[in-house]
DNA sequence: AGCACGCCGACT
DNA sequence: GTCGGCGTGCTC
């Protein structure tokens, strides 16, 4: 009987549920522990795993060893988020190792490949040319460059039948070994250089080397790079020094730096009594264990000065502090306040960093250094120890959802995280989202308000105007309205800026043929193409294709296309008309995609270099807006009409942030609204900004049709570039979840199966699409239904051809 | 995902 | 009877 080596329990970086149990080789023992990465065998070939912890289940002796550990310092996780990462593997029905590998920054898993390159033999026979046609192109292709199957066919552009690779083998023509692609992104190491002998002497070196000399006996070790600034040519004399062993070169590890210019450390303020007491409050929960608080304050009542007075007290009992924040463009605000506060405790991740910088903040926070996170979404699964608060700011965005290859809901998965660590979340808005508010009620979180101005101003005034009452205008006049345009000129003449707001960018998103009435469409999704002016094409807005805006009609060959449906483009057109005096500045996605293109907006704002801003909803989002005296929404209903059980919600919530920009600074705000429908509840409420109002209509609605929070949902989401294939796989796993429901579990029998149905948009990047929504009083009925379907059908999750998403708690219903 | 295996139709 | 295409299922 050999001795039983220690075993460990491994997710693999791979589409397959459950864990695998691999034994440790003696020589390794020391190193495997939970949170680190390992190599391990895993089918033909080695793979990124991710060790769990000690594992006993397995009592089979013929388990595969670890081949190597590949985090030999600092594990890439602590083991105390193991838990976490099984709960949301359990809960979104995903594989585990694709849950940590969708968690941890990308580009660091090394794997193993097989690579064909031709033997001696297969390089003779090319040469004697005795070989056919496929086998030459092969070889010759492999001689040129061993490669993988897959980059050998795209190389030769056809698809070489894997056996045909095969039967070369057997004959002795090429041969397969084995090759580990090694991770993209590694830690950066920067040249330094430092005296190897303190009691060097200069005196009869050149001048230059003298100079470097000095400045390493004052500066201590430097990098060649800054002693370069000194003499330009150090790299040169620092070589020459270090092979006359007067200096030595080191390697040292750098972090890239992702933070822009330096910020100058504040002091915290005196909070205000009301700040206070939700600083206590909240606080409180820091040390006596999980609670969940909903923190509703009006814009400009000092919620950011609020979390940093809480995290402040989580550092203080020696805990940590990860704030969640919508996107980039917030995050700079919050993340230069936060720096001033906490300097160099501060780690930021989000989309906008490098692969090389996010790793390196990774890293930081893994090694303990920085126990203040700011970050997007998938910040929720940054490497910190005993988060003792987790924020989520503005709690009610809907871009905390994630619609990749895990479909998760970071404010969700904040709550759950803090649960497990015992820790306090808040959850701030000014506008928080039904569930929220349902769970305020339902006593599950705990209220936190909010509700004065610091600066004491007023709420801005909101003015409705009936756009059906302006069906006859012509022109610019469509879209601003006279009682808008009025209150425009009246703000630009008193030197104030103007913030007009309309939820669709583009020129004309419904382009349609004068002669025959067809619109222009994609040519690989089911939606209208959008006019974009000033890019001189027509987009698509669902995958990117994009084509000359000269087009001619695809179905009469007609060139003369009618511009309908009006975006941020043509609302700027209008603008210069009605104003053309006035500065005019637009953000959108569009005019932000350079680097930097954003901030300079912001700062042209702040020094009057603009009258009037023009945005999608990208300006409803936390940016401060001094002197923005009135806010002219140009169509509120354009989301209302949304095949989505939450459109209220979301429209209500773009509203009153709108609303919100007007008047922050000295002057008193005003808004505008343009809508067909001034008497629809979400509407009014936005009006008033006033949630509360809009909550209690909502609520209505959403138990009398037994809409989350009175039920959980989950939608498959069933795609393939095959029509005939899609649909039949969906009516398929519709059959399947209506088998299963009657082969007798009581429990699920409460779970409503709905379609499959083709989804609105039923083509998206030339995939079919289809989905069944299933809906229960209780996630748990869904869940097990979910399961037992994928035990049933597993070559359906994910699926080859025809890829079935399992999107728990949806959010984007189209 | 990636790879091996095995089942079926085409062909020596 | 073998070869080679392609679907199916497994990976500690």
């Amino acid at each position: 009987m050999p001795t039983r080596h220690k075993q460990v329990e491994v997710a693999v970086a791979m589409p397959v549920f459950g864990t695998y149990t691999y034994q440790v080789p003696p020589a390794l023992e020391g190193l495997v522990e939970a949170g680190k990465r390992v190599l391990v065998p895993f089918g033909s070939r080695r793979i990124t795993g991710y060790v769990l912890g000690d594992d006993s289940r397995d009592t089979a002796d013929n388990l595969k060893p670890v081949d190597d550990v590949i985090d030999d310092d600092t594990p890439l996780f602590p083991a105390e988020m193991i838990p976490f990462f099984r709960w949301i593997a359990d809960y979104y029905i995903h594989p585990i190792g694709e849950v940590i590998s969708d968690a941890l920054p990308g580009g660091i898993n090394p794997s193993e490949y097989a690579v064909f390159s031709p033997t001696a033999r297969g390089r003779r026979a090319l040469e004697e040319n005795t070989l056919d046609t496929a086998e030459k192109k092969v070889l010759a292709r492999l001689t040129e460059k061993a490669c993988r199957w897959a980059a050998l066919c795209k190389n030769t552009g056809e698809d070489i039948p894997r056996s045909l690779l095969e039967k070369m083998r057997r004959q002795g023509l090429i041969e397969k070994q084995h090759q580990l692609k090694r991770q993209t992104v590694r830690t950066k190491t920067e040249r330094c250089a430092a005296l190897a002998d303190t009691s060097a002497d200069e005196s009869g070196l050149s001048e230059p080397k003298a100079k470097i000399i000095q400045h390493l006996r004052t500066n201590g070790q430097s990098p060649v790079a800054a002693l370069k600034k000194i003499v330009p040519t150090a790299a040169a004399h620092v070589r020459d020094l270090a092979k006359k062993e007067i200096v030595c070169i080191v390697e040292q590890e750098v972090y890239r730096d992702p933070f822009g210019d330096p910020v100058t450390p504040d002091t915290p303020p005196r909070l205000t009594a009301e700040q206070q007491r939700v600083v206590r409050e909240a606080a409180e929960a820091v040390t006596s264990g999980f609670r969940t608080y909903l923190l509703a304050g009006v814009t400009g009542s000092g919620k950011t000065e609020v979390y940093m007075h809480i995290a402040a007290h989580a550092l203080e009992h020696n805990r940590t502090a990860l704030v969640l924040v919508p996107e980039i463009a917030l995050i700079s605000e919050i993340e230069r306040r936060f720096r001033a506060r906490f300097g160099a405790r501060v780690a930021v991740l989000h989309s906008g960093l490098s692969a090389g910088e996010r790793f390196d903040q990774w890293m930081r926070i893994a090694r303990g250094e920085a126990p203040v996170v700011i970050g997007a979404r998938s910040a929720v699964f940054a490497p910190l120890t005993q988060p003792g608060v987790i924020i989520v700011d503005e709690e009610h965005d809907t871009s905390y959802k994630q619609e990749g290859r895990l479909h998760y809901n970071a404010r969700d998965m904040a709550v759950v995280r803090a649960k497990l660590a015992n820790g306090a979340v808040v959850l701030g808005s000014a506008t928080p989202s039904v569930q929220s508010v349902y769970n305020v009620a339902a006593g599950k979180f705990r209220e936190l308000n909010l509700t004065r101005r610091i600066h004491r101003q007023a709420m801005p005034e909101v003015a409705v105007v009936d756009l059906r009452q302006h069906k006859g205008l012509k022109g610019a006049r469509r879209f601003i309205t006279p009682p808008l345009e009025e209150e425009i000129r009246a703000t630009l003449g008193r030197n104030e800026q103007v913030l007009l707001f309309l939820n669709r960018r583009g020129f004309a998103s419904y382009p349609v043929c004068a002669q025959c009435g067809e619109a222009l469409k994609c040519r690989h999704c089911d939606i209208t193409l959008t006019l974009h002016k000033k890019a001189n094409i027509y987009k698509c807005h669902m995958c990117g294709y994009f084509r000359a805006a000269v087009s001619k009609c695809d179905t009469c060959g007609s060139a003369s296309i009618k511009q309908l449906g009006t975006g941020t483009e043509k609302l700027e057109d209008a603008v210069a008309t009605l104003f053309p005096e006035a500065r005019v500045a637009r953000m959108d996605k569009d005019t932000i995609n350079r680097k930097g293109a954003l901030l300079k907006i912001l700062k042209d704002l702040r020094e009057q270099k603009i009258d009037i801003l023009v945005g999608t909803q990208m300006v409803a989002k936390g940016h401060d807006f001094p002197n923005i005296t009135l806010v002219g929404i140009i169509c509120a209903d354009l989301s209302l009409s949304f095949p989505d059980f939450r459109a209220g919600e979301m429209t209500f919530q773009v509203l009153a942030q709108v609303a919100g920009r007007a008047g922050r600074g000295t002057a008193p705000g005003k808004v505008v609204l343009q809508t067909y429908s001034p008497d629809h509840f979400a509407i009014r409420a936005a009006r008033i900004q006033d949630f509360m109002s809009f909550y209690n209509q909502e609520i209505k609605f959403r138990k009398a049709l037994q809409y989350p929070p009175f039920a959980r949902m989950t939608q498959l989401k069933i795609s393939g570039r095959d029509k005939t294939k899609a649909r039949q796989q969906a009516e398929d796993l519709g059959r399947l979840c209506q088998q299963i429901q009657n082969s007798g579990d009581p429990n699920l029998k409460q779970v409503q199966v709905l379609g499959p149905i083709e989804s609105p948009v039923t083509r998206i990047a030339g995939r079919y699409r289809w989905q069944i929504l299933l809906k229960a009083p209780e996630a748990g009925a869904v869940r097990k239904m979910l399961n037992l379907l994928r035990t049933q059908n597993p070559s359906a999750f994910p699926g080859r051809e025809i890829h079935t998403a399992i999107d728990v708690d949806p959010f984007f219903m189209m």
